[in-house]
DNA sequence: CTGAAAGCGCTTACAG
DNA sequence: CTGAAAGCGCTTACAG
């Protein structure tokens, strides 16, 4: 059997209070010196651990936080979801993940936050869902997590939750991202400029092409949806749908918009199969069209034509949120929080020096090819 | 506050350990039907949860896998990691996952248990740890945790632990892959094979590769390790490493040994790598150079030669090890198992239809780039 | 600064 | 089939 806390008071020749306050960070100060001293050594020598459960259930709660975190195979999201944890670990916290895909197929947020107590967490962070985990299921997990006891954290969902949810928040600026991106096009003299992005990109991506468009005075709009082209089946990796879907995309857009100059992508991996297909119909970037990505995948910088990009501000948002947790645990009780992390617009050569004139060649017929 | 057994109780009339036993999946069958519906009525009524940390405390151990893992940001330990959780889940096990990562730094097995013990799983799952967790930490910690009443299962660790040690095994051949894949090229004709792996490769692609030439008689070998052009610096993802590796290495060998008509690569990056390294000096493929891969990474047939590589039987080990973690914890207490599952060659385009003469062209000097 | 005692919420022989 | 009681290992007012 374990050592108990019983055995090191029986060798101290003390009581178990005595050892629970000398074994306790935060109690051990009134513990004599000289006890102290002797319990510690005594304790070391026995190999003692705190029994987590008996602890636990003592205090009401464990000392664990729990990690939910939509891990689907793309790599921004297993990067943000690793960064995350790594900070809740240099913020001093244990912390334990769950993958969201565990939880999504209960689908009430009464079963969600069932599920999730099972494991007495002592807070909860959520590390932006999957997308089909809407905001209200989102709200409603918190309000019953609260009402639990387990404060909750959301972190980089697409998405602020309103102020009356009684949890933390914090996002990247996908907006601001997208508005700057468009500008960024918009001041090298482009007008009509493409947009590739997704469902699950709408919040962000879409409304900040709009309100930068709008900023300029400018009324059309090319907008390709590309989740026609994606298949978000569970076995197939989201890399090659989006490479696959920017390049029927782009070749889409074009053929049916040739005016469009500059096209801005949902993500990096569409803009790459955007450059692609683009090649595919004699286009040249940034000599034809300007592309714009979203990410900054390790990649884009090795590019034949490094890709302009938004970068995410992964290491921010991770220190930011651990930071919110930390202080919440001990004892922060003011407002609760809803921030936003800007992320940088990250200038390569995918834009040119701005556009000269007309589009030199026509969009050709697109080449057999996949 | 939560509903405890003690108000079920009051309110059905019985006593705690009736409705203990009523609300437990095994012992319900000792309740007398009608009492039994009555206090499920009643708890579902209240919103009853079991308290995990006093059910952990008077049984002795939670309900909970811990599942360790290798979080790189490498698409294939991912993938392998959301797989083995998932097989967990289907297993009928409540799962949650520690990244490797988090124990690393502990250093001895000892104070590894000790982290590990702290959240008190009913068992320990662990997959294929970093490289540089040795094999004999990892035999020292299934030795303790199992002297603590923890089981542990190790999944696709790059080797198989002694006989002696407390735990289950389960892995995946590399040895034989490796063999698979260079008697493949033998049996296409080439007799001068380049194998470009890395250190941590060392044990399957190393081997296998050698055992192979060995069972043709063959002694001269060609092996580049690509150890010096890979940096695993967590902050740069393995990704572009793994490619411009294969990129150097490739050139690197054909230069030294022109000779060299074919090219076993420890993964599909670096295959890819490889590719554009010859491509760079002039070569083909398949037509002056035959390759084949490892892992089957999913744009492995999308590539222009579509590439021929070991695929990654991660469904097979995953349900066998999930089923051997099932099993243990229901009881099964026959002698411990080293299961190896076989990894299959798949065959596509990079070898093309076998060595048809020598190779056409030189090796050219190599164009400037990166 | 320290100890005796009650309590956290559940399970499990034991006795009926 | 059911209940009274002890116990899992820790913490925490309370009293000294």
């Amino acid at each position: 059997m374990n050592v108990r806390l019983k055995d090191i008071a029986r060798q101290a020749g003390v009581s178990e209070a005595t050892v629970s306050r000398a074994l306790s960070p935060s109690r051990s100060s009134m513990v004599r010196a000289e006890t102290l001293a002797r319990i510690r050594r005594i304790a070391d020598a026995l190999g003692y651990h705190h029994n987590p459960h008996a602890q636990a259930l003592a205090i009401g709660r464990s000392a664990v936080v729990s990690l939910v975190v939509a891990y689907t195979e793309d790599y921004m999201m297993n990067v943000k979801a690793l960064r995350l944890h790594s900070a809740l670990l240099d913020a001093g916290l244990q912390a334990q993940i769950i993958p969201a895909q565990s939880l999504q197929d209960l689908g009430s947020a009464e079963k969600i936050a069932a599920s999730l107590l099972l494991s007495a967490p002592m807070a909860v962070a959520i590390r932006s869902l999957a997308t089909n985990w809407h905001l209200e299921l989102l709200e409603d997990l918190c309000g019953i997590l609260w009402d639990r006891g387990v404060y909750t954290l959301i972190a980089d969902h697409h998405q602020l939750p309103s102020d009356a949810v009684p949890a933390d928040a914090i996002s990247t600026d996908r907006v601001r991202a997208a508005e700057a991106a468009v500008s960024h096009l918009l001041k090298l003299g482009h007008r009509c400029i493409g947009l590739l992005a997704s469902a699950d990109q709408t919040f962000g991506r879409i409304v900040g092409y709009r309100r930068a468009l709008d900023e300029h005075g400018i009324s059309e709009r090319y907008e390709q949806p590309i989740d026609q082209y994606v298949e978000y089946a569970p076995e197939r990796p989201y890399l090659s749908q989006a490479v696959q879907a920017g390049y029927l995309a782009a070749q889409d857009l074009l053929r049916r918009c040739p005016e469009v100059t500059a096209l801005f992508c949902g993500s990096d991996l569409v803009a790459i199969g955007a450059m692609r297909g683009l090649a595919n119909v004699g286009l040249s970037v940034p000599a034809d069209v300007a592309i714009v990505g979203f990410n900054d995948e390790p990649w884009c910088s090795h590019l034949p034509v490094p890709l302009t990009t938004i970068g995410q501000p992964v290491e921010q948002l991770s220190a930011r949120a651990a930071e919110m947790l930390r202080a919440r645990l001990a004892g922060d009780d003011s407002p609760w929080r809803r921030e936003l992390v800007p992320m940088p617009l990250i200038v390569r050569e995918s834009c040119g020096q701005g556009l000269v004139g007309p589009r030199r060649w026509p969009v050709q017929e697109a080449v057999e090819s996949s």
